[in-house]
RNA sequence: GCGGGCGUGGCGGAACCGGUAGACGCAGCGGACUUAAAAUCCGCUGGCCUCACGGCCUUGGGGGUUCGAAUCCCUCCGCCCGCACCA
């Protein structure tokens, strides 16, 4: 037999895999399903390692799983629109869709490469009008369900590039591209109602157990559901009232403002007669919003002519202002202010001179009582507070809710930091949203006949603005409903509503209508769905989203659409500096004989930075093709394995990948020059097997339950070392041993059986080289004899107070009294004791026993 | 500020429910094979004391619970992540 050669071998087993049709499903009601889905890539132009990292984590489950006689479905896509096949456009004068569909045929080769077990008859890409059509389709469901609606929602704007941009995009203020001071603008845009399920959201939460904590958690933040209390503020001289909302009614008799957003109605009304507010509105809009600028940004406030009354005092008036820091998205827009107990209210209050004082004072604090530069936020009483005075902060909080509801002036309420979601997005790249604006009619769904809406090829995307807005001809249409000139919708969708569906869509890819009830009926949800923690929030969250609404639109019968959820960790490697401080890619870099490190050209010392995740801007990146073609795609998914558990980082060093290597060569060996002759495939079992073999059968089967239970759990390192741990056993046999030949082979099997989802190529060219005709992805996952899983014979450690001091042989399960006399007699115990009394004896069948002096 | 996580040899990491800490791998050291090197194979490898037998120490620091703690509790230190003017 050769030698190992991974190039040959991995190119013909994809071969035949794609030939057989090895990794194609269909629905079959009679076998259990079992779907495996890893977050599809964003086109961007070769693998990465990240890729690698995930693409394998879920081809080990999708194999495992499928060993094990599920109707597996390993489907895999492209989430295609986007703005870097736009930025592509600009700067390499390509259009996007060629751009993207060349950089789909790239990724998709690549993965090929991989020997991922994916059924490529289901691929879709989103950009593609055969699935946007669909998107657009179920746009049209959500706006008739009143899920979707139209409102004005203030964005990032940049006014040269008239373009609005994410708040990833504003960097120090400034528009990305243009470098154009950034402002706030009012526009009409789309929006999908995740507000409506919020509670929902927040309460199923608690039914995903196979969902990380920490994502369920960042979820919960995100919705941010808060119980609070709305109140109405009367207004002296107006007929109307302020609301405001609080969590802290308990402190109302603090109250000593009222504060509104510059965005409040009120504000805008009484702008329009105030220059001076007028101007302190638009300086408030010209602020940025990154977390810096926020941090940094002065409480700033803008004194009215309103006065609030307060609800429980007669005759005190609060002064009203507009205040930079309230929100005209959370809550009402609108606040009252009581500086004893809200560290943001003290500061304005220092500021403008308004007084402070405390309404509720920790328990044992004397009258002198009072409030310096940090508000107090904790619990107590309530002091200065009329008919609250001595109630607790709960009961306060209940005496308050209960007389402003009586009189009318308010109610509990609960309210949420997660706004619905904006999907309109000024860009070319996207998929069209489906509307018609007429002049007389309104807004006017486009009729489902002339889905879909495709984009034009021809667009302009160099000159500022939105490129379908600014197209010749494209949005001029008649209107559907009275025929006269109208104008289509020249927003596209933000690209997460894309992703919100493709795993639904993924059960029925050809299907002609959005999804094929029966075929997502089976399919889905998807049992284990694995990705990058960057996607915690809002993937995941939208996608929960749009099942509900999937739900009450009659698609589907489910609402959370991944039962389990594996996030993995970075791929991270070293960074290298050169002496002048400049980063230097990895193969730049060589280690000297006496192990400096040292710039491989010019021989300059190198100094190793910390270890980072890997990214091009760091020069840190390893090219993942590179790779594959030196050791083969099974070295690279050994070693993605191997080194960490999943969802922590894994470092990539070119020793572990060596390690790996050097390990499928040693096990091609072990199968192509066997230390011990085997018999043939199938022989029977000897009659009796020699001590050596018999152990190491016995360590065969303790490996399957082992490793079966490492990939049940996810722990794929654990997995590996124990297999590796099996190979070193099977070394260790020897022709003295009877048996041993057919120990060996069933080692082997056992181990190539083991090791197939990790490292399928290898795992089938030695599994013919054993003899069989059978391909391996076609064999059952392998069962442990129980009977072969424990010892007659077990090792007891024994501990005098708590320190161990010796190890004893003992009889499975041996009496207690047994251990314990064996124990006392053993040399080391009994010095261990010396001449001190023996107290007492703890004994843990077959673990341990501890005597207590 | 709020929320969460992590800390184990030179390194990545094992250790199930509180029961023999350091599996497996990497690196290192010694040896075999070889004219030599690579590859491969065998052995050793947490620290300290000891010729040795053996002993002491050790899971970020300190304290506690327990017969027994990497694991549970308190506290401090360090690192990482998420959210962030949320009323």
């Amino acid at each position: 037999m050769s030698r190992y050669n991974p190039k040959e071998i991995e190119a013909r087993w994809q071969e035949t895999w794609e030939r057989l049709g090895t990794f194609r499903v269909a629905e079959d009601p009679s076998r259990e399903k079992y779907y495996v889905l890893e977050m599809f890539p964003y086109p961007s132009g070769r693998i990465h390692m990240g890729h690698v990292r995930n693409y394998t984590l879920g081809d080990v489950v999708a194999r495992y799983k499928r060993a094990r006689g599920y109707n597996v479905l390993h489907p895999m896509g492209w989430d295609a629109f986007g703005m870097p096949a736009e930025n592509a456009a600009i700067e390499r004068k390509v259009h996007p869709a060629k751009w993207t569909h060349e950089n789909i045929d790239t990724m998709r080769s690549g993965l090929k490469s991989m020997g991922l077990s994916y059924d490529w008859s289901r691929e879709i890409a989103t950009c593609d009008p055969a699935y946007y059509r669909h998107e657009q389709k179920i746009f049209l469901d959500f706006l008739a369900k009143d899920l979707a609606y139209r409102r004005e929602s203030w964005v990032n704007w940049d006014p040269v590039d008239e373009t609005v941009l994410a708040n990833e995009q504003v960097i120090d203020g400034r528009g990305w591209r243009s470098g154009a001071v950034v402002v706030k603008r009012r526009l009409p845009q789309w929006a999908l109602r995740i507000t409506a399920y919020a509670d929902d959201l927040a309460d199923s939460l608690a039914r995903l157990g196979r969902w990380p904590e920490r994502v369920r958690l960042m979820q919960e933040n995100w919705i941010g559901r808060s119980q609070g209390l709305r109140m109405f503020f009367d207004l002296k001289d107006r007929a109307d009232r302020l609301e405001v909302f609080t969590t802290r009614h308990d402190t109302i008799f603090g109250a000593t403002f009222c504060a509104i957003s510059p965005h409040h109605p009120l504000a805008e009304e009484l702008a329009a007669g105030d220059a001076g507010l007028a101007a302190f509105i638009a300086e408030c809009n010209a602020l940025g919003t990154s977390e810096e600028v926020i941090e940094r940004a002065e409480k700033k406030g803008y004194k009215t002519p309103l006065v609030a009354l307060h609800p429980f005092i007669e005759g005190k008036q609060l002064p009203v202002f507009v205040a930079s820091f309230v929100l005209m998205e959370y809550g009402s827009g609108a606040v009252f202010g009581c500086p004893g107990h809200d560290q943001r209210d003290l500061d304005f209050s220092r500021k403008y001179g308004l007084p402070v004082f405390p309404v509720i004072a920790p328990v044992g604090a004397g009258a002198d009582f009072s409030i310096g530069d940090t508000a107090y936020l904790g619990d107590g009483v309530a002091i200065n507070s009329d008919f609250l005075d001595g109630k607790t902060v709960a009961e306060a909080k209940e005496e308050v809710a209960r007389r402003t509801e009586a009189a009318g002036s308010g109610e509990p309420t609960v309210t949420y930091r997660l706004r619905d979601w904006g999907v309109s997005r000024q860009r070319y790249w996207g998929c069209p949203i489906p509307v018609i604006h007429c002049p007389d009619c309104g807004i006017v769904p486009v009729p489902e006949d002339q889905l879909p809406v495709i984009l034009p090829d021809d667009v302009d995307l160099e000159a500022p603005g939105n490129p379908l807005d600014r197209h010749p001809t494209w949005k001029h249409v008649g209107c559907p409903a009275c025929g006269k000139a109208a104008e289509r919708e020249t927003d596209t969708f933000d690209t997460f509503v894309e992703s919100s569906w493709y795993f639904a869509r993924f059960a029925c890819a050809g299907s002609d209508e959005p999804l094929d009830k029966a075929a997502v009926a089976y399919w889905l949800p998807v049992d284990q769905y694995i990705g990058g923690i960057e996607h915690a929030i809002l993937h995941l969250l939208y996608s929960r989203f749009f099942c509900r609404a999937l739900r009450d639109c009659g698609y589907i019968d489910f609402d959370e659409p991944f039962t389990g959820l594996l996030t993995q960790g970075m791929v991270c490697h070293q960074t290298y500096v050169d002496g002048d401080g400049n980063l230097l890619f990895p193969e730049q870099v060589t280690r000297r004989d006496d192990g400096a490190l040292v710039h491989a050209e010019t021989g300059a010392p190198v100094t190793a930075g910390r270890s980072e995740k890997m990214s091009k801007s760091r020069k840190n990146v390893v090219d993942p093709e590179a790779i594959i073609g030196a050791y083969g795609a099974d070295t690279a998914r050994l070693f993605m394995l191997s080194d960490s558990p999943p969802e922590r980082d894994l470092d990539w060093t070119d020793t572990g990948v060596e390690g790996a290597w050097r390990y499928l060569n040693r096990l091609w060996r072990m199968v192509s020059e066997p230390a011990v002759a085997l018999p043939g495939a199938g022989a029977a079992r000897p009659a009796s097997l020699g001590p050596a073999a018999e152990a190491a059968h016995r360590a065969i089967h303790k490996t399957i339950a082992a490793t079966t239970g490492d990939l049940e759990r996810f722990h794929f390192n654990r997995a590996v070392a124990r297999v590796r741990e099996l190979c070193n056993v099977l070394t260790a046999l020897s022709d003295d041993d009877a048996g041993a030949g057919w120990v060996l082979r069933e080692g082997l099997e056992t181990v190539l059986r083991l090791i197939a989802p990790m490292t399928p190529h290898v795992a089938e060219e030695l599994w013919r080289a054993l003899g069989h005709e059978t391909m391996l992805a076609d064999v059952a996952w392998p069962d442990a004899d129980p009977a072969l899983l424990t010892d007659d014979i077990v090792v007891v450690a024994v501990q005098v107070n708590g320190k161990k001091r010796s190890t004893l042989e003992l009889v499975r399960d041996a009496a207690e009294d047994v251990a314990e006399a064996a124990a006392l007699a053993d040399p080391a115990v009994a010095r261990a004791i010396g001449n001190k009394p023996v107290r007492r004896v703890i004994v843990v069948p077959n673990r341990i026993v501890n005597v207590v002096v």
